[in-house]
DNA sequence: GGTTTAAGTATCCTGAAAACTACCGGTAGT
DNA sequence: ACTACCGGTAGTTTTCAGGATACTTAAACC
């Protein structure tokens, strides 16, 4: 669990911002920080993601075991996402990029 | 400089993967961080970057003010690239990126 | 019997990112 | 004269994430 060589970090960093980034799996993970949350509650809060969308990348958020399906009732259907325990360790991440973007968007953004 | 709303919170995730995201932008900026460097030694290093891909990365991250371009020397041309002061406040991001994906790794890359 | 709701699937299609290829001007080396 | 190095530019082509559109299953309401 070391950085032996610079490489080596370099690549850890690509690899976090292939699960984290793309269009949607930041939003995605950022709004199951708080609380879990049902897929069309998603797809409404997440304005214009299509369903097909949603559901690919949460599939992929699931194989990746950072979050988890679970079905809460059967008919009429209900179904919650929500953060693995293993997932939960990604709101600290998250935390510390909204401060970064808090901090920097008016020079980056160029306001 | 403060989240006032949840959806203000999740617009600066999206935000900042923007810039950092993309196949290059994150690995480019964490190579950074530790000193200098020219341009054919960041080709280099990132391993099959294009030259046309490498300077178009260049410019953006120049233009967002995260980067600047100094030209050392005329004839033979030598250009350096490095963090402007605001830039380095992407560092501690990065190693809080680091930090994640070495502790997490295992779990999310199916190990 | 028709419509609505929830949580999706299945296809096809598009647009933007990145790759590929070729080229440039100036200099140094052989 | 020829080749290689440096830091690019220009134009075209490929790739694939994400979008658009239509459909599904099962129950519940009107």
């Amino acid at each position: 669990m070391e950085i032996k060589t610079k490489q080596q970090g370099i690549k850890v960093v690509a690899d976090v911002l292939d699960i984290v980034g793309g269009k949607w799996r930041g939003q995605i993970l950022a709004h199951l920080c708080d609380d879990p949350k049902r897929f069309n509650e998603l797809k409404t809060v997440l304005n214009r993601i299509t369903s097909s969308t949603l559901t690919k990348e949460l599939r992929y958020l699931e194989d990746i075991k950072m979050v988890e399906r679970k079905i809460i009732q059967d008919t009429p259907m209900i179904v919650e996402y929500r953060l693995t325990t293993h997932g939960m360790s990604i709101k600290d991440l998250i935390y510390h990029i909204v401060e970064w973007g808090l901090k920097h968007r008016d020079t980056v953004f160029g306001k």
